[in-house]
RNA sequence: GGCGGGUUGGCGGAGAGGUUACGCAGCGGAUUGCAAAUCCGUGAAGACCGGUUCGAUUCCGGUACCCGCCUCCA
C-alpha cells in the first residue's frame, strides 16, 4: 500500500498520513464566496485538492473518500450586489435576489472548474442550507462558557480556549499588541470574534435565540464539516491567506464545541498567485477570472484552455508562491501539444506508474511528477504517459476540446495537394528553387509543410499559420531587418493575430480570430495554387 | 512591530551533504538536396558573509533583498 505524506501546517512537519478509517478518508476544503466570477486565485485551491483528491482515491478506492467542499452564500459582498440589483430596478425581494446571484454564481464556479479538469466534490453543502446547526452550536458553545451574547451579537470567548494561536503560530497578546483589531463596545476582549450578527430589514436574516440576523464568516465550516464529516475528519485544505484568522477560528469553535473530537487531523495550505511576479489586484490591472482566460478576456488575448491552466498550476508545488505568466502557459501549451499528438492512439495502462503515484504521494509533489510524465514522453512509453497524466487530471477526454487533430480542424485542401504534387515533382527534377519557393509561400499562408524522400504532406492549421508568421517576425526582428519585421506583423495582423511591431521585438502574441485565419488562407492558397498550375502548364518544369 | 514563505544555470523549476534533475531556449550531431519535424548529445547555477564537515547549493548562524498574512480575501 502506498504511503503518502503531507506538510501538515499544525506541526509544520511533513507526515505520514495514517488515515482515521481508511474506508473512509474525509477531507474539508474552503471553497468560494459565491458573489462573483472565480477569479484565477480561487483555481489554485481547487486543483490542488482535486489533485489529493484524486490520489486519495487511487490509494483507498474511489468510494471510500469523501470530499465536501463548501459554498460561501451569506455574505455582505452578495447582499450589496443584491441590493444594487434592486435598486437598479430589478423585481424581488432582497432575499430572491440574493438567491438568484448565488444560483447564478454557483452555475458559474461549476462550469470554470470543471474547465479546468476538476472532479466535483461529494458534498458541496450551503451556509444557507446549515442555519440550523450553526445556531444549536452557538447555543452550546454559550451554554459552556466559550461564547456569550450581546446586543443581538454573540461573540466567540477567546481567551476561553487556551490553543487560540496554535496553527498560525501567534499569541493573543502578539497580536492585541501591534495589531487592528475592531473594537466594540460589546467585546469583553478585542480579539473576541463574531459568532452572530442583528440583521436589519433589508439584510438577510433568519430567526434566532437572539433575535433575527445572520452567522459570521468562520461559524458555516465548523458547523457543516461536523454535520457531513464528524467530529474528527482527516485533512482540511484552504489557502494559506485563511489559516489565519479563518481557520483558526474554526479551530476554536469547534475545539470547544466538540471537545472529545480532533477536529481535523491534517492542514494543508496552499501558497498564493502571482500574476507577472506581482500580486493580483484589481488596481494593478493584472485581476482577472477563470472565465476571462478561458474567453480570451485578458492582456494576452488568447484562450488559454483549461488543461494549460492546469498545467501551469501542477508545475509549481503547492506549497510555494506561483507565478501565473503567459510564457508558462505558452510552454505549458507546447508540451499538452506535444503529449496529446503522440498518445493520439495510445491506451493508458491499466494503472498509474509508480513515479508519478509516489511524486503525489511525497507531499504532493506535482513538478515531480510532470517530470516522471516528461520521461514516459522521451521514452515513448504513451500508456505510462497517460494513465500518469490521468492521475493528475491531464490528458483526459474530458479537456480535449481545444486540441485538434487530423480531420477536425485541420484543413485538407485539394489544392494544397495539387501543390505538393507539382513540388513533389519538381524535386524529383532537380527544380529545387521552384520547389523551395512554394514550399516558402505555402508556409507563409499557413500550411504545415513536411518532405520526405520521395514524398510531401502539408495541411493547413490556424495555430501554425499563427505561430509560424510571428516566429518570421522574430527572427526577422532578430537579424536587424525591421521592413521584413513588419511585412510578418503585417500579415500575422492579416490572419487575425493582434501584434504590434515595438522598439524591443514583436509584442506579446497570443490568441488568434480564426476565421480571420481562415480567410487568409483562402485568399493566399489560391495565388499560391493559380502560379503552381501556370509553372506546370508553361513547362517550366524541365 | 509580530508570524510565515522565498532568493538555484538565458528562462521556468525540483530533489539530494559528495554522483546527470527535468522542461523550454542555445549549441553540436544524425537524418534531409535544403528547410521543417524527429532523434541523439552537450555547455551553463545555487543572493551575500561566517560556521559545522574530509567535503555544502543542500545543515547551522547572521546580512541583504523580494513576497504574503496580521482587516474581506484562495
Amino acid at each position: 500500500m502506498t504511503t503518502i505524506r503531507l506538510r501538515n501546517t499544525k506541526t509544520r512537519k511533513v507526515e505520514e498520513f495514517v488515515p482515521i478509517d481508511r474506508e473512509n478518508v474525509r477531507m474539508y476544503v474552503c471553497g468560494p464566496t459565491v458573489y462573483d466570477r472565480a477569479h484565477l486565485g480561487n483555481a489554485r485551491p481547487v486543483i490542488v485538492f482535486d489533485v489529493l483528491y484524486r490520489l486519495l482515491r487511487h490509494v483507498y478506492g474511489a468510494e471510500h473518500v469523501t470530499y465536501v467542499r463548501n459554498f460561501t452564500d451569506v455574505d455582505d459582498k452578495i447582499n450589496a450586489e443584491a441590493l444594487r440589483r434592486q435598486q437598479a430596478g430589478a423585481p424581488g425581494t432582497i432575499e430572491e435576489l440574493i438567491h438568484q446571484r448565488t444560483e447564478e454564481t454557483i452555475a458559474w464556479y461549476h462550469a470554470d472548474m470543471d474547465a479546468l479538469g476538476a472532479l466535483r466534490p461529494n458534498h458541496e453543502p450551503r451556509a444557507t442550507d446549515y442555519i440550523g446547526q450553526m445556531i444549536g452550536m452557538i447555543e452550546g458553545l454559550i451554554a459552556s462558557g466559550h461564547a456569550y451574547a450581546r446586543d443581538g451579537h454573540v461573540l466567540f470567548r477567546v481567551r476561553s480556549y487556551k490553543g487560540y494561536g496554535r496553527l498560525s503560530g501567534r499569541s493573543v497578546d502578539d497580536m492585541i499588541a501591534g495589531a487592528r483589531v475592531e473594537v466594540a463596545p460589546f467585546k469583553e476582549d478585542p480579539m473576541d470574534f463574531v459568532l452572530w450578527k442583528p440583521s436589519d430589514a433589508d439584510l438577510p436574516g433568519w430567526d434566532s435565540p437572539w433575535g433575527r440576523g445572520r452567522p459570521g464568516w468562520h461559524i458555516e465550516c465548523s458547523a457543516m464539516s461536523h454535520e457531513l464529516l464528524g467530529e474528527s475528519f482527516d485533512i482540511h485544505g484552504g489557502g494559506i491567506d485563511l489559516q489565519f484568522p479563518h481557520h483558526e477560528n474554526e479551530i476554536a469553535q469547534s475545539a470547544c464545541a466538540h471537545p472529545h473530537g480532533d477536529f481535523a487531523k491534517v492542514w494543508m495550505h496552499n501558497e498564493m498567485l502571482m500574476v507577472e511576479g506581482k500580486k493580483m489586484s484589481k488596481s494593478l490591472g493584472n485581476f482577472f477570472t477563470v472565465r476571462d482566460l478561458l474567453d480570451g478576456n485578458w492582456s494576452g488575448g488568447w484562450k488559454v484552455p483549461g488543461e494549460v491552466i492546469r498545467f501551469v498550476f501542477l508545475s509549481t508545488h503547492y506549497s510555494k508562491p506561483m507565478d501565473w505568466t503567459e510564457e508558462k502557459a505558452r510552454q505549458a501549451e507546447a508540451t499538452l501539444r506535444k503529449w496529446r499528438t503522440m498518445t493520439f492512439r495510445s491506451k493508458p495502462d491499466v494503472s498509474p506508474p509508480i513515479e508519478v503515484v509516489s511524486a503525489l504521494s511525497d507531499d504532493m509533489n506535482t513538478h515531480a511528477a510532470l517530470t516522471a510524465l516528461h520521461r514516459f514522453s522521451r521514452l515513448g512509453n504513451g500508456g505510462a504517459l497517460l494513465a500518469g497524466a490521468k492521475l493528475l487530471g491531464l490528458l483526459t477526454p474530458e479537456l480535449s476540446d481545444w486540441f485538434r487533430f487530423g480531420e477536425k480542424s485541420v484543413a485538407e485542401d485539394p489544392r494544397i495537394d495539387a501543390i505538393q504534387d507539382i513540388r513533389v515533382m519538381a524535386r524529383k527534377r532537380g527544380n529545387y528553387a521552384i520547389s523551395d519557393q512554394m514550399r516558402s509561400d505555402l508556409l507563409d499562408a499557413g500550411v504545415a509543410v513536411f518532405d520526405y524522400k520521395d514524398s510531401s504532406t502539408g495541411y493547413f492549421e490556424p495555430d501554425f499559420l499563427a505561430r509560424w508568421l510571428v516566429s518570421k517576425a522574430w527572427a526577422a526582428f532578430k537579424a536587424g531587418d525591421r521592413e521584413k519585421a513588419q511585412k510578418y506583423v503585417d500579415l500575422a495582423r492579416e490572419a487575425g493575430v493582434s501584434v504590434h511591431l515595438e522598439d524591443d521585438g514583436v509584442s506579446a502574441v497570443t490568441g488568434h480570430d480564426e476565421q480571420a485565419a481562415f480567410a487568409y488562407f483562402e485568399k493566399y492558397i489560391s495565388l499560391i495554387h493559380e502560379r503552381a498550375c501556370k509553372i506546370l502548364q508553361k513547362g517550366y518544369l524541365k
